[in-house]
DNA sequence: ATATTTGCAAACGTTTTGCATAGTG
DNA sequence: CACTATGCAAAACGTTTGCAAATAT
């Protein structure tokens, strides 16, 4: 886990009254080092390769402390639930609307800017966004 | 339901292989009339008011085949599951990370520019997009 | 030592499936 | 008429709750 992160992350969590437990630890790492998208099955088969196979009910509980005090982000992407981690989602994504495929891209200064006149405007602090573009990728544009 | 929707929207139906049901009509309208994200109780709830009450079978279908043919969409804000009309959906939310405010805001034309050069870079043809801001609104500022 | 976290069992709610009937184009 | 849409019953799946034991600070 880079020194950065690992600093924010443990205030972020001390400061939600919880502590850096195995799984929550080996969950963030998986985050990281995805740096992307990552559905809950695939959180649970990286752990499993860790050798740690925790109960389903506290992979639940888990999560939701992970997005209750927005360490993590959820998002509905083709009728599926992904996770990233707050402090790395600053990236959009493409995502094909016929093979599903999500890639990502980085971040047009364009979007920061706006997100200082929404705030002032709208007298709204804004401390994070989503943003994802839906369409075609060139092969399924070829293949249809 | 305004001519211009009406018939894009039947177009859809019809291209999808579709029939324009009392059912699908309904929650079109709903839609329509909120202009806004809707979750599936609050549809339920204004089905109810118009005297149509399906099966929770039938509306799962429903929303399923909406969503599908990409009539409607889905986007997963403070937990829940809200669907709004793709037609009308550009536009995007600021979200109160406190009281879970959503309010509507109109498309900046930056947005409208980015996509072009996307398309172009990634040689993908952008259909839709989604945009949210999450922060916190005036009132939950002044509280806390 | 205290508070959080965990696993288990069970409850709960949501979503899906199969099939026969009804409705639409 | 052909095909989609619907309701019902039941199954499958995902999520939540309560409690006692384990773990982190």
């Amino acid at each position: 886990m880079p020194k950065h992160l690992t600093k924010s992350l443990h205030q972020k969590i001390s400061l939600a009254g919880g502590k850096l437990t195995r799984l929550r630890k080996a969950i963030l790492d998986i985050l990281i080092q995805e740096n992307c998208l990552v559905d809950k099955k695939t959180v649970v088969k990286k752990l499993n390769q860790k050798k740690i196979n925790p109960d389903r009910t506290t992979l639940y509980r888990e999560l939701l402390f992970l997005t209750k005090n927005n360490l993590v982000q959820k998002t509905l992407l083709n009728e599926k639930i992904y996770y990233e981690l707050t402090d790395l989602s600053h990236h959009h994504h493409l995502i094909c609307l016929i093979c599903n495929k999500i890639k990502k891209i980085p971040l047009e200064n364009h979007l920061q800017c706006q997100e200082k006149i929404l705030s002032q405007k709208n007298n709204f602090d804004i401390i994070n966004h989503n943003l994802e573009f839906y369409g075609y990728c060139y092969k399924c544009q070829k293949n249809n």
